[in-house]
DNA sequence: CGGTTCACG
DNA sequence: GACGTACGTGAACCGT
């Protein structure tokens, strides 16, 4: 930063005034450790003191420094207002012992530690900055709380210990959008959450700095009032005057506390002194000791040790995951692993299989996308240890001159077909594999229709959810202690990567045996665990059940009209070169529209644009929120960069790139589902992603006219409305919104009757766009600040809005808490259904951290919900066709939207079918409303 | 490879 | 006395 430059140098006469009760609340709050001392007292916050302090002192070489602490409770500003501060929560019990500390330390470091009674150590800061300033003196002040803004100043500087960053004026303005001795006044409007200062309701930051700018000062403001043109504000204003003016007592500093002058005690001493070693030592901070150089006579204490962290909820992962599954089994190191390349050999091992009911089967290929692959090899296992691999498609080793090996020893896959077909397909021999969709397609391609089978990756995902990840290698570390032979080993990697045909047979051998050795091995010990853990049903009648379908799913795709895409990806070309070289125009330079970097930098900066914001890596955000903001003003270069940035990302997401995805020997796109990724059961998609073709705009839309049918077939489109929010309604058993869909009045609007206390035939457009953002909100755990910036509104209206639903409806707020409770007890939620969806952070003493875990409890019962459901209807959609002798093929999921294509013959009574199935499907407390529609194309279908 | 932005539900 | 904001995803692009 460049005020950095100018402020990164201390002078020799320079005050260093630390804030040391802002600073061990900030470092209690901000420091994950859970650090006790030998002596069993907590010391989290008094360890990150002495680092800041020592840290300080090295790279500032303050001159002079004093450390400033809160004294007792009572100040005058208590007198002023008895609500001052009122709403903070109870000091934390493991915070307690450390102010006593870090005075200590202060003292240890030969450092004045300052109190007054009456005063809040912001005043004494205030106090010693302007005394400082009066004897030609420069300060910095040493915090990170924002109320010490309004003292920035000529000559002094607040340096942010947490941040390591130094503030000026700047920062003021950025903050508070005033300067620094404006500060006061906006926060007197604005008022202050966390020491529970009043300010005006309904005023914010932005707007107070808006009319603080405007009007000059709080005093004018206030005396010219009833000029304002909003009838609020005005009215806010004039009614709560005398509150922002108690605001204002609140939140300027008394820079006349009755302290000493007594800069020369303030003096910094050298940091080797006998007091500081014994403090350390006491401490058990060794580490601080052994980096100072200090050394100490003291007897030795063990170095601090973390506590435990958390509270313990079962059998520690470890021991838990490994299980008693593998003892006696071979360790994998000593396996030899057979290659089968003899038809007598292969018949004997599928005799075994069968023999022993279970087999775990791996196909070696060479492509990760099904449909661009070709088989190269099957390997089963059939005990821990004893696997085989027959490799059908290996070509051996590549020629110079270009022609393959013919020597290579392997069966005709004809053959191979012939042996396994009769295995793979029996009912009575469970096929096991790691994310066996894959698999399954495979197998397809040459004939054979593989059940039943179990699958090792979503047996994990369905134990252990987002807790880790379930790729085999993975696993196979984390469950059985044994690192798998990589890819990368065996195909080498870069450009000497070659394609699994090509791979040594031996080594071909070593890894795809291993492969199902380890799944069978997986297999042993994640099986139990199911019904152990009681989560028999989720796997069994969700996920296993949906394996089969969604790997017909992909092996279908969806047909994509390529001359639709090219046409659209011309015209977006062309539109884009006018708008950019007019953009740059404007800009008065060319630059790459596309970096968000240069494109902050042209608008704020060079043309200085206002209504900026800036992002956490401290650039200036140009999201499209921001610009169109900016846009409404009638900014034209900000129009124009909306419409470029939409243009380019339906061509370079869209309509380009999905004609790279056409597989060319299918003619069709597809997709590939993940089954175990993410956090509440959803399925996801990629290469390419079909769950996010654009819908929203009109533009966009017309990308979906490029997925089309096959003559004489339909895309037929049924999709759920409102799933989630009738799961709220049924989940926390709310009766009125219960019976509102059973009689299928208009949800939002009944919202917007309820919440905002007018009739229901009188509910306006604008009610009804309200309450709908709240119903939305409270699917996503609602929060004042987000709802107010969806609705374009002040958080404290939104914060109303809430409050009245929730009084309303007191069922969701039970329900909401009944949620946060299960996921700080277990450390996870469940689903109607028994699925887990893992809430981390839940009991996290930071705020922000916290706040998001609650949310995530509320939505993921919801979402998760809902997904189950979705995947229930298709794990019962390919059998509900086939008795209905419909011929419809299932293609894509979104969600809550399934899409098939339907011969047009069929299409009335397939649309009626699937809806019925997915209405019928769940067992819930409320009914499910799923509608059809069916055109050519994707958007038609609509 | 992390950050930013933006497409969907 | 602060955190950074609505939930869940994946892809393109920039810039280090």
């Amino acid at each position: 930063m460049a005020q950095a430059n100018a402020q990164n140098v201390t002078d020799n006469n320079e005050i260093f005034l630390v804030d040391g009760s802002g600073y061990i609340f900030r470092a209690y709050y901000a420091l994950p450790q859970n650090l006790t001392n030998p002596h069993g007292v907590p010391v989290g916050a008094v360890l990150g003191f002495v680092n800041m302090m020592t840290k300080l002192l090295a790279d500032m070489h303050a001159p002079f420094i004093a450390v400033i602490f809160d004294a007792a409770r009572q100040n005058f500003r208590y007198d002023i207002y008895p609500e001052y501060k009122a709403n903070r929560d109870e000091t934390p019990e493991d915070l307690k012992p450390q102010f006593g500390l870090i005075r200590e330390a202060t003292k240890a470091f030969g450092i004045p530690a300052l109190e007054m009674e009456g005063f809040e150590a912001d005043d004494l800061i205030a106090t010693y900055t302007r005394m400082a300033r009066e004897q030609g003196k420069t300060v910095t002040i040493v915090s990170s709380d924002k109320d010490l803004m309004q003292l920035l100043t000529d000559g002094v500087r607040i340096f942010d210990p947490m941040k390591a960053k130094f503030m000026g004026p700047e920062d003021a303005f950025e903050k508070f959008g005033v300067t620094p001795d404006k500060v006061v006044d906006v926060q007197s409007l604005a008022g202050d959450p966390s020491d529970n200062v009043p300010g005006v309701p309904g005023i914010g930051i932005k707007t107070a700095a808006q009319l603080i700018n405007e009007y000059g000062s709080l005093d004018e403001l206030l005396a010219r009032a009833g000029d304002i043109k909003q009838p609020k504000r005005r009215e806010a204003l004039i009614e709560n005057a005398e509150k922002a003016r108690i605001s204002r007592r609140l939140v300027q500093l008394d820079d006349h506390a009755p302290v000493p002058v007594a800069f020369e005690d303030m003096r910094a001493r050298d940091l080797h002194s006998p007091t500081l070693v014994a403090f350390l030592a006491e401490q058990g901070f060794k580490s601080v000791i052994s980096r100072l150089g200090l050394k100490h006579d003291a007897p030795s204490s063990p170095d601090s040790i973390p506590a435990k962290a958390g509270i313990q909820t079962g059998p520690s992962m470890d021991s838990r995951l490994r299980g008693n599954a593998t003892k006696g089994d071979t360790p994998i190191s000593e396996n030899v692993y057979t290659l089968i390349n003899d038809i007598k050999t292969l018949q004997d091992w599928a005799d075994q299989a069968r023999a022993a009911g279970m087999v775990a089967v791996d196909t070696e290929t060479t492509n990760l996308t099904p449909a661009m692959a070709d088989l190269v090899g099957i390997s089963m296992a059939i005990t821990p240890g004893q696997a085989a691999y027959i490799p059908v498609g290996h070509k051996g080793q590549v020629d110079l001159l270009g022609g393959g090996d013919t020597t290579i020893p392997q069966l005709p896959l004809k053959d191979v077909i012939a042996v396994l077909k009769p295995l793979l397909e029996d009912e009575s021999v469970l096929k096991i594999g790691h994310n066996i969709k894959y698999d399954l397609q495979m197998f397809a391609g040459i004939g054979i229709n593989v059940t039943p089978v179990d699958d090792t990756m979503l047996l994990s995902y369905v134990l252990d959810g987002t807790e880790h990840g379930h790729g085999m290698d993975e696993l196979s570390t984390l469950m059985l202690g044994h690192e798998t032979i990589k890819y990368n080993d065996v195909a080498g990697t870069g450009k000497n990567q070659v394609t699994f045909d090509r791979v040594d047979i031996a080594k071909a051998l070593d890894y795809a045996a291993e492969d199902a050795d380890v799944t069978l091995r997986l297999h042993r010990i994640l099986k139990p665990r199911l019904a152990q853990e009681k989560m028999v049903s989720v796997y069994e009648d969700i996920e296993r059940a949906i394996v089969p379908v969604i790997a017909e799913m992909e092996r279908t795709g969806i047909k994509v009209d390529t001359t639709v895409l090219k046409q659209m990806s011309h015209e977006f070309g062309m539109k884009l070169a006018t708008l950019e070289s007019a953009i740059h125009k404007l800009a008065g330079h060319e630059f790459n529209v596309a970096s968000p970097k240069q494109l902050g930098v042209v608008l704020f900066d060079e043309m200085g644009l206002q209504g900026g914001s800036k992002t956490k890596t401290g650039d200036w955000s140009t999201a499209a929120d921001v610009l169109e903001d900016l846009a409404a003003q009638g900014i034209e270069i900000v129009e124009k960069v909306l419409e470029w940035r939409q243009l380019a990302k339906l061509k370079s997401t869209y309509t380009d790139a999905l004609q790279n995805d056409i597989n060319p020997k299918t003619g069709r796109v597809h997709t590939s589902f993940s089954l175990a990724g993410t956090n509440t059961g959803r399925l996801s998609s990629s290469d390419p992603n079909l769950q996010n073709i654009p819908i929203r705009t009109d533009e966009g839309r017309r990308i979906r006219e490029a997925f089309i049918a096959e003559d004489g077939h339909v895309l037929l489109s049924v999709d759920y409305s409102q799933v989630e929010l009738r799961l709220a309604a049924a989940l926390a058993d709310v009766k009125a919104l219960k019976q509102a869909f059973i009689d299928k009045v208009d949800i939002h609007a009944l919202t917007a009757s309820q919440v905002f206390g007018v009739p229901l035939d009188q509910v306006t457009p604008e009610l009804r766009r309200a309450a709908k953002a709240v119903n939305f909100g409270i699917i996503y755990g609602i929060s004042g600040w987000g709802l107010a910036k969806q609705l374009g509104c002040e958080p404290g209206e939104a914060n109303e809005f809430i409050r009245k639903y929730l009084t309303r409806f007191r069922e969701i707020q039970d329900y909401m808490e009944a949620k946060k409770d299960e996921a700080r007890k277990n450390g996870f939620i469940k689903t109607v259904y028994g699925r887990k969806c893992v809430i981390n952070n839940i009991n996290a003493k930071n705020g922000a951290w916290r706040a998001f875990a609650e949310r995530q409890a509320i939505n993921a019962p919801l979402q998760g919900t809902a997904a189950d459901i979705m995947k229930l209807a298709m794990a019962r959609m390919p059998h509900a066709l086939k008795q209905a002798g419909l011929s419809a093929r299932m293609l894509l999921q979104v969600h809550d939207e399934l899409v098939f294509e339907v011969p047009e013959a069929e299409i009335e009574q397939t649309a009626a079918l699937v809806k019925h199935v997915m209405e019928s499907v769940a067992h819930i407390d409320v009914p499910l409303s799923a509608e059809a529609g069916w055109g050519k194309n994707w958007a038609t279908a609509h």
